[in-house]
RNA sequence: GCGAGUGUCGCCAAGAGGUCAAGGCCCCGGUUUGUGGUACCGGUAUACGUGGGUUCGAUUCCCAUCACUCGCCCCA
């Protein structure tokens, strides 16, 4: 009986590789840039940093964490990167580092969820998190950034949409959860069983659910215009209204979706969400983020305001796969290919060519020269270094180009020379 | 958790209620025993997801089951 794979754990294979490579590359070029230093967290946390961190009334809390006990402690596969990061800042005291502290992290995330296109149970982010600046410019840099790693990713703009909006403060949340209750509180019967859980825990959420017959009962109600109004009279809009206006100011279009909720509890003031124009389905957000002014002290730290995004690299690259196939030709992995009936000339001779940086693979059997140059050729080296009897007693070397076929005899002792000059 | 689709060699893919289950790619060998890529010839493989049922006979029909895929939901 043949062991398969985990359902939702895809492998990622050389073919594929290669194309992650550069997604992760270029993210880390363009963050660094902007300041951003990559951190490194566990793939394992306790799971109340989540229950604490994530919210607990949210699907990821609730029904999607690979949960493990050992020794009467519950640890989780991360579900997202947030929550770590910010459990790092705080117990290594990067909150009295100089402000503010700039964080990046890339790595894979873990959900139980039913697989489908654009998603598996794990997955791969990519975000960053800014820690200790309360400002619009914040805000702005973050959304800046996140453009940034799209164009180093050779996205053209416009597959790709910017939604903000402004899901204000805990206090425009509380009042606005009073609302809620209030407005729905003699509608118990009509809407769905999901929605009175979050009537209970958390009433935002609503606003987020796709049940028809909900949808259309909160259109009636105006309750997402009821949360703008709400918002719009409290304490984050000036800020919020500062980063449209350099938004505006930097010309990055946007679009202003007071339905905008994201399903994580810690978001407060400015939301964004970057969606696919198309090619992904229904999966089609890449990327998320927004402001979390209460999320450290609510972990334990001291209060600190942060912004962040994280993108979804498997959505990315298929992305990526669509319009710029060619920038992830995997250019051939072997210059030269070394081959000698006498396997420790050839061992060596590949260690030699490999400190002057050429990647060489070595053949691992006696063959003919011919099948030797068929291996070297199936292969896709440039170069092939061939050394057969003949050229052993006269200790030297064939040196055959694979592309004009020409090729010459090289003595042993000169082999370094020629190709370091190469 | 709910709904739909698909399961034939490593990959792609024909097929039909009944002799040996096409073909292509890949891989291996040969023509060419020290010179590759093309061409031609040949070869390897426990391939009809699994378990029942109908039938003289099923890979083909039916049922169930499993796996994968897609959609809902949710999110990145």
């Amino acid at each position: 009986m043949p062991i398969n794979a985990v359902k939702g754990m895809p492998d990622i294979l050389p073919v594929d590789s290669a194309a992650w490579q550069q997604i992760e590359q270029a993210f880390t070029e363009t963050v660094s840039r902007a300041g951003y230093g990559l951190i490194r967290p566990p793939l394992l946390e306790n799971t109340e940093l989540f229950e604490r961190g994530v919210g607990d009334s949210t699907d990821i809390v609730t029904k999607e964490m690979f949960t493990i006990e050992r020794e009467h402690r519950r640890m989780t596969l991360r579900p997202e990167g947030t929550a770590g990061v910010v459990r790092a800042f705080i117990e290594h005291g990067l909150s009295r580092r100089p402000k503010p502290v700039r964080l990046a992290y890339l790595g894979p995330m873990f959900r139980y969820e039913r697989p489908q296109a654009g998603r598996q149970r794990q997955f791969h982010q990519a975000g960053v998190e800014l820690f200790g600046v309360d400002s619009a410019a914040a805000d702005v840099e973050v959304i800046q950034l996140a453009m940034a790693v799209i164009r180093a990713w050779q996205i053209p703009p416009e597959r790709c949409v910017l939604s903000v909006n402004n899901v204000g403060t805990p206090e425009d949340r509380n009042t606005f959860s009073e609302a809620i209750r209030a407005s729905l509180a003699s509608f118990d019967h009509k809407i769905c069983p999901d929605c009175r859980a979050r009537l209970i825990k958390n009433p935002i959420r609503v606003l987020d659910c796709k049940v028809d017959s909900c949808k259309s009962l909160y259109g009636e109600l105006k309750l997402s215009e009821k949360l703008a109004e709400i918002v719009a009279d409290g304490d984050s809009q000036p800020a919020f209204e500062q980063t449209c206006l350099l938004l505006g100011d930097l010309a990055i279009t946007y679009t202003l979706n007071s339905g905008l909720v994201r399903g994580l509890d810690y978001y407060t003031r400015t939301v964004f969400e970057i969606t696919a124009t198309s090619g992904l389905g229904s999966q089609n957000a890449v990327c998320g983020g927004g402001r979390y002014n209460q999320l450290v002290a609510q972990l334990g730290g001291p209060p600190t305001p942060a912004v962040g995004f994280a993108f979804g690299l498997e959505r990315i690259l298929s992305l990526c796969n669509e319009f710029n196939r060619e920038a992830f030709c995997l250019k051939p992995a072997v210059d030269i290919f070394v081959a000698s009936d006498n396997a420790s000339a050839a061992l060596q001779i590949a260690e030699m060519l490999r400190n002057l940086g050429k990647f060489v693979t070595v053949a691992l059997e006696s063959k003919p020269i011919g099948k030797w140059l068929e291996q070297a050729n199936k292969q896709g080296a440039t170069t092939a270094l061939l050394q057969g009897e003949n050229e052993r007693a006269a200790g030297a070397w064939i040196i055959k180009d694979l592309q004009s076929g020409h090729q010459q005899v090289y003595e042993h002792s000169g082999l370094q020379h020629y190709f370091s000059s190469q």
